[in-house]
DNA sequence: GATGAATGAGGATTCATTCAT
DNA sequence: AATGAATGAATCCTCATTCAT
């Protein structure tokens, strides 16, 4: 059998098993046998625990950006679209690609974040990426809009936090409710944030002083 | 040293040790070296390091809920404040809490979700209280505003999801970047969604078609 | 509380917990517990566990052998009774008396004989008693049954044994089949055993080579 | 080195160390240490102290079975030879096996039944089947002997039971005192029950009231 | 290319025992 | 006379990791 297609079945077995016991509590046992291999093998191929979680957090977080980032691209073939339809689009194919892909999502919302600084930058340059990727659709409008000098790369920043915390949140309260599709959490976060970023990209801002 | 003083002492230090090391990584020898005390005394005390985990869970929630409520309340006792003005008293207050409780915040948000069912609970009840707190803010006003029936309790639950989890992901953002103040988080979250919330107050929804 | 009131409290308990979970598996924790008592006061009485279970194994084996002889005692009150109704009424007493204390039995049978030397020399003492009291019901006869001067102590403690022997397999079989009483276990062993004794007492004796 | 072989060594070790330790006291560390093996290896192999344990028992009560069993068989395959002959040979078989495995012996006699469910019932199994065994040898004369239609199965197994209790306290005592042999005891067994036995083939009972 | 065999190190938990009061 | 507070020392068990083949 082809090198690539065990390291494969490796890293497929990892990823469950990664993503259900979590981290520490996963056994390169456990791993090993539900990849149908010995152990030894694994650590051929993967070297050590901390390199196999690795490469399972890089990548589940390629599949991830490239799941959101093929939608938008599609929607944006399309000619003239706006700038909500290619967030909605890349919205409902995150929550469809989580939903589709529960352990590899908790390896890297759950677990990746948890241990330590190897894996903690692992899953910052992913959030990196997405935070830049988001920043595309709304970030120039929204620096264009405001004049003020002061709102820079960490108010960007900040709001892809909470876009991102809104959406794992509803991620999760969808599946756990039955009758939630992916389709209508999409659906209540556009909701929830769209106007909100609309305003700001209009330079309107909310202020404790009213 | 009386029971209750000694009890205190290792939950903070159990605390720390959760917070930084994770439930698994943490290990009971370090803890009640932290604390001071022997091994066996953790034991006789809090019986098991689950045991000992889920009472950290609990302290934890009971204080961070205590210092929201407090913070809404005190601002509810000057008559005649609109929602959004305590809405913005309990964000700040959370986002103060959990910036000066980093690692009693990390046990809730980060370890607590991660390791089954006996601690998922504690978070999860924890959770609903907020949210239930925060649709006491908005819930009326919200459903009075829609006229159409279809936006139910179901509707005004994911928003407060949305809610929570855009406030938990910015509160971990805060606590991990340096010079981000728990005000401007609490600005950033009320400017992602409060003209949002504001909109569905009025009727107003955003749909895929347009 | 005198003195003699705490301390057989206090057997009690150790007799209890020795009996039903074992001399290891049995913590000073749930003695002292039992005994209604705090820890440190068993250890002002009775030094230590291993002290605690020898005073507990005096005292049983003390109750059980002034069982039986007074059973037989009164038994011999009355002039002319034969041999086998004093076997038989110390036969009874001793099923009796187990089957009332069956903790007490357990730490003398499989507790007291399971545990090294300082223990194992305490029951020996109480089966020498035993095997004494017992040749004074047969040995003296079979000894001088037997002109054969190789008939020594040594078979007749062999013979205790195996009476102890079955006796006790007895006991345990009657707890344990329904319906069975101490009487129908006491005859089925004279049964079993009488007439062999008998037997013995006048001089034949069973060889292989018939 | 090959796994049977190490399996083997641990078992031994095992043997050894509850037979003379007893169950509780005895160490896992110690059977690992007498087996030359590290620690892990022998959970690797034997799971965990219970299993250990039991495959002694299960090893051990096969053992002395298929000694019992053999010189019976070897025995009866000589024509003619009468039951006690029969129950002489498996009596000395019995004693025999036990002198020379003590630790064996210690395992199934004291340890096992001393320490709760799991391994009581395994013991029990072993004594059912050798009662089976000594009521095969003994039960059909012995019920045919007698017309009394109240003579049932539950006396055979009672006699069974004290025949059985007998030999294991001899068996015991043989193995403690010096200079007893197996011969000697199975003698003094057959002397203290064969005649009782063929005087019940023949119908005699005693009973209290002479 | 693949594995059966093996282990050093560490972690949760329990227990007999003591002291200061 | 009695106890609340405290611990050193084991004990069972697991795991990441490595060789020899």
């Amino acid at each position: 059998m082809p090198r690539a297609v065990r390291e494969r079945q490796m890293l497929d077995a990892a990823v469950r098993t990664f993503g259900q016991r979590g981290y520490r509590a996963a056994s390169m046992d456990e791993i090993a046998e539900l990849a149908g291999v010995s152990k030894p093998l694994v650590y051929l191929y993967l070297n050590s625990k901390e390199e196999l979680f690795t490469a399972c957090i890089r990548r589940e977080a390629a599949a991830l950006i490239a799941a959101v980032r093929d939608a938008v691209e599609r929607d944006a073939a399309e000619p003239g679209l706006p700038a909500d339809r290619q967030l909605w689009a890349g919205l409902t194919a995150f929550f469809t690609h989580t939903a589709e892909h529960p352990d590899g999502w908790a390896v890297l919302h759950q677990q990746a974040r948890t241990h330590g600084e190897p894996f903690a930058a692992e899953v910052a340059a992913m959030r990196d990426e997405m935070a830049a990727f988001v920043t595309g659709l709304i970030g120039e409008a929204a620096r264009e809009a405001h004049q003020d000098p002061a709102f820079g790369d960490r108010d960007v920043a900040g709001l892809a936090q909470a876009l991102v915390g809104a959406a794992e949140s509803l991620a999760q309260w969808a599946n756990e409710t039955p009758g939630v599709s992916a389709k209508e959490a999409a659906a209540t976060l556009m909701n929830f944030a769209w106007t909100g970023l609309g305003n700001l990209m209009d330079g309107q801002r909310w202020s404790p002083s009213r």
